[in-house]
DNA sequence: CTGGTGCATGATAGT
DNA sequence: CTATCATGCACCAGG
């Protein structure tokens, strides 16, 4: 321990603190640990940044902590400096900022006026959303400030408060739960100093003591639940039965956090400070802010993860009955296990300890559940010991989940209607809300962010919106866990950084993290450096990235390849450069590509039809990719065998997985497609252990599923005969109407975009199977669903015709070489593939080589 | 054989 | 280090 002079501007003028050294840090050298919060950072911004909090009292903005300036300072001896940070014009002059003894801070806040006229705290965005210019000007000093120090962690806004649950004295709780609750720019600007690096596993906090500190000081609660929006029958659950000193400070951290949900808006003068109040309220009803729940019993407080975050219009909605009252209690985002047919609902301990009946007997008690529909539902509320514990859950939910259509990733929210107590079940679904940036799809290579839904219904905004230029409004404490961002902050750094791809990957890309990084772009006039983290490579800038817009490739001439966008005006589809990256707002007007049509007044360039041909095939791209990631490497190619389990399953499920990124994996709990670890690399029990001959439960259940999905494909396959005919007729009419006066690059193009789907013409169709059936070596992928188009690509001879009258026939036949007609060619191919080895039949490539190249005996990919 | 049930296990967040 | 919780899995009952 010892002292040095900051160096840090923003710190004020050169502060003589103490420090104390770190771990040790990546680029070399150490962390100082924060001699305030006694956590460690790479840097000091956070903890050296202050702002006013009262007269002559600074407060960080990470950690609370309070600090008076070391002289009894009136509001004009304490400014903001220009790059940040606050200082007294008596301390700053003399460069000091005193770190005083933490009694004195409890004994030099709590002798603070409660009222204090003079407070700074009016740049506030909460009940003085209108702030003098003074104070504006600080706000988006700061807000300046905060993004320069911290621009790749802005979006991160709530996460940090878990961490940053650290106390207030009790009177300010009170105080301000009793009214001021709305002031104090602490809160506001809280969101967005969330630092991965908070969470490093080493607070510091042993070696600076200043725990006690944290428990005893005060959070600053920045708003007042509802308050705002007038939701007149929401209650606000506070916490505030206790007087226990202990319980209090746990129960506040939760309502303090709720209060800090409310984020600072990305351009201060433009969103915050210049909103009216009519705006912000109608603001604020739609805002999803995490609110601490209902006071339950137990003393566990709640995990912030499972507070209610639900809006005031929502809480509206559910209520219905203005005289009743809807007090949300805590919500849950379905795992796996939870939305599957298991129809268990693993319930939060605490939650399920603090709102649900108390339960003795293991086997539990009947709940009575209503849902947003007013439909009553009946489960059984159960636990199970675990390790001298008890495991909640909520039996026979699989009816409820499924109407109200919940998947993994949605979320599930228990209230209390009141008066009556009953239970109110409500649900958000990922896909339409901000839950699907949440922990389970972690943003980089450990997780999934899915790229459908950035926004949530209620135009709430979740950290992809925030990318687009500015940053998020909300976000939620799933979103980025504390795991996510050690993870991040471990393995990939803290500074921003885009998978580096270029358009032909993207082309390849399935609704996945990768897909999600293809659309962050670089931010603007930087030369990204190029790094590799576990085999990824990352572009690394120094400034966030922004969303790109969504364009789709299509390469529909040998060796060329487009990239087509839609304009946000009209929504006509315009042809662009391939490597081109667009913003995430683009109009006609800004295709200075193409003179001609660079307005919206210009028609497209394409017929309806082929459009919907080329969205189709760029689908099937995609959900190529999909299923290909679920096979395995090259080097270890799966069996016949395997990949027949493979295609048992795919073909349920195949078709679901690009909108089931949310969901969790088979592997375990917390790891995502593209995890890489040891876990996840291996493949399932079972796998490759089977051979062609094995008659085991596994082998023949597969062998059978296969037949099924066989079946299953048939009976498409007839339903889609009657539509593709259907549908070269009207393409025929098409053509005839809207082509013939076109260009003859244009009309060779369309005609292979025609040929996607179609196999008529062979020669086009196989250049463009060399296309969509990119590294199949001359086999057939049985991994992908049986709707898929590109499972009609094939020789027009036999194949899945073929293969599906094979299906038909006894399952015996399938292990005989000589089996039946249908079958005859694949088995004689089979046969010279395997050398007279007619096990094989079901058990290797040669057989899944055989269902592809049929008859012809000859692979249709040049 | 299938699906349900209850417990065990292991990852991870929190203390 | 401990508590929590997601999920795996063995066991069992019913079809």
């Amino acid at each position: 321990m010892g002292t040095r002079i900051c160096m840090n501007a923003l710190c004020g003028t050169g502060a003589t603190r103490e420090w104390k050294k770190g771990w040790p840090l990546r680029s070399g050298g150490y962390a100082d640990l924060c001699f305030n919060c006694g956590s460690a950072y790479e840097n000091l911004v956070f903890c050296e940044t202050y702002h006013l909090e009262e007269p002559g009292w600074r407060e960080c903005y990470l950690c609370r902590k309070r600090l008076h300036c070391g002289c009894i300072a009136s509001k004009s001896m304490l400014e903001l400096l220009d790059y940040g940070g606050v200082g007294c014009s008596a301390c700053a002059m003399t460069s000091r900022l005193h770190s005083i003894q933490r009694d004195e801070i409890r004994n030099g806040f709590c002798a603070l006026k409660i009222n204090d006229a003079d407070d700074l705290r009016s740049t506030s965005v909460e009940n003085r959303v209108v702030g003098d210019d003074a104070d504006e000007g600080k706000l988006t000093q700061l807000c300046r400030v905060m993004e320069a120090n911290e621009p790749n962690f802005l979006h991160q806004s709530l996460r940090c408060d878990t961490s940053a649950s650290l106390g207030q004295d009790k009177q300010e709780e009170v105080r301000r739960s009793h009214g001021e609750v709305g002031s104090g720019f602490s809160g506001a600007i809280q969101p967005y100093v969330g630092s991965p690096k908070f969470n490093k596993p080493d607070s510091g906090r042993s070696m600076l003591d200043v725990r006690d500190t944290h428990e005893s000081a005060q959070p600053s609660l920045n708003m007042t639940l509802g308050v705002p929006s007038g939701g007149s029958n929401f209650v606000v659950p506070f916490s505030n039965g206790s007087t226990d000193g202990k319980e209090q400070s746990k129960a506040s951290p939760p309502f303090q956090q709720g209060q800090r949900s409310r984020p600072i808006l990305p351009k201060p003068p433009k969103y915050g400070l210049n909103m009216s109040s009519e705006t912000n309220k109608g603001a604020t009803s739609q805002l999803r802010i995490a609110r601490p729940p209902a006071d339950g019993r137990g003393k566990n407080h709640l995990l912030p993860r499972y507070w209610p975050r639900i809006t005031d219009q929502e809480l509206q909605q559910l209520s219905g009955d203005l005289n009743s009252t809807i007090v949300p209690l805590f919500e849950k985002i379905l795992s796996a296990s939870d939305a599957g047919r298991i129809g268990r609902l693993v319930l939060p301990k605490a939650c399920a300890e603090a709102y649900f009946p108390s339960i003795s007997q293991s086997e539990g008690i009947p709940l009575r559940v209503q849902d947003v529909k007013g439909k009553e539902w009946v489960f059984q509320f159960r636990f199970w010991p675990n390790n001298n514990s008890r495991m909640y859950v909520l039996e026979g939910v699989t009816p409820c989940i499924q109407s109200m259509q919940l998947r993994a990733g949605d979320t599930i929210t228990f209230s209390r209607l009141d008066p009556g107590g009953k239970l109110i079940m409500g649900f958000r679904k990922a896909t339409n809300s901000d839950e699907t940036q949440d922990a389970q799809t972690s943003p980089l290579p450990n997780g999934t962010p899915s790229g459908e839904s950035s926004l949530s219904a209620n135009g709430d905004t979740s950290w992809s919106k925030s990318a687009n230029g500015g940053r998020t409004n909300e976000v939620s404490p799933q979103q980025y866990t504390p795991v996510t961002e050690k993870k991040r902050t471990r393995n990939i750094g803290s500074k921003s950084k885009r998978l580096l791809m270029n358009s032909e990957e993207a082309m390849e890309l399935r609704l996945t993290w990768e897909e999600a990084q293809d659309l962050l772009r670089p931010p603007p006039s930087v030369k990204p450096s190029i790094v590799t983290i576990e085999d990824h490579e990352f572009e690394e800038y120094d400034e966030p990235p922004v969303f790109g817009k969504r364009t789709i490739f299509m390469a529909r001439l040998p060796g060329g390849q487009e990239q087509w966008a839609q304009c946000d005006d009209c929504s006509k589809w315009r042809k662009l450069p391939s490597d081109v990256l667009l913003p995430p707002k683009w109009t006609c007007l800004d295709n200075v590509w193409d003179s001609i049509r660079c307005s919206c007044s210009a028609p497209e360039e394409m017929s309806p039809k082929e459009l919907e041909n080329i969205l189709r095939v760029s689908k099937d791209f995609k959900k190529r990719k999909i299923v290909d990631s679920h096979k395995q490497a090259p080097e270890c190619e799966s069996s016949g065998l395997d990949a027949l389990a493979s295609a048992a399953v795919l073909g349920d499920n195949a078709g679901d997985i690009g909108e089931t990124s949310v969901g969790a994996t088979t592997k375990h709990p917390r790891h995502r497609p593209g995890c890489s670890c040891i876990v996840c690399i291996q493949p399932p029990s079972g796998k490759g252990k089977h051979k062609s001959t094995c008659v085991c439960n596994v082998c023949l259940t597969v062998k059978r599923r296969f037949k099924t999905l066989m079946l299953r494909k048939k009976r498409r396959l007839s339903e889609r005969e009657a539509a593709i005919a259907e549908s070269a007729q009207f393409q025929k009419d098409d053509n005839d109407n809207h082509h013939k006066g076109e260009s003859e690059t244009n009309g060779s193009t369309n005609n292979e975009v025609m040929n996607m789907n179609h196999s008529e013409n062979e020669t086009s169709q196989k250049r463009s199977q060399a296309e969509v059936v990119e590294s199949s070596n001359g086999q057939i992928d049985l991994n992908c669903h049986p709707n898929r188009e590109d499972m009609q690509i094939e020789d027009p001879g036999l194949s899945i015709m073929s293969l599906v009258d094979a299906a038909n026939m006894p399952l015996e036949n399938y292990m005989q070489p000589n089996g039946g007609v249908g079958l005859g060619s694949l088995s004689s191919c089979l046969l010279e593939q395997a050398n007279g080895q007619s096990e094989r039949l079901m058990s290797d490539e040669g057989f899944l080589a055989s269902v592809g190249w049929g008859q012809n005996q000859e692979p249709n990919i040049d």
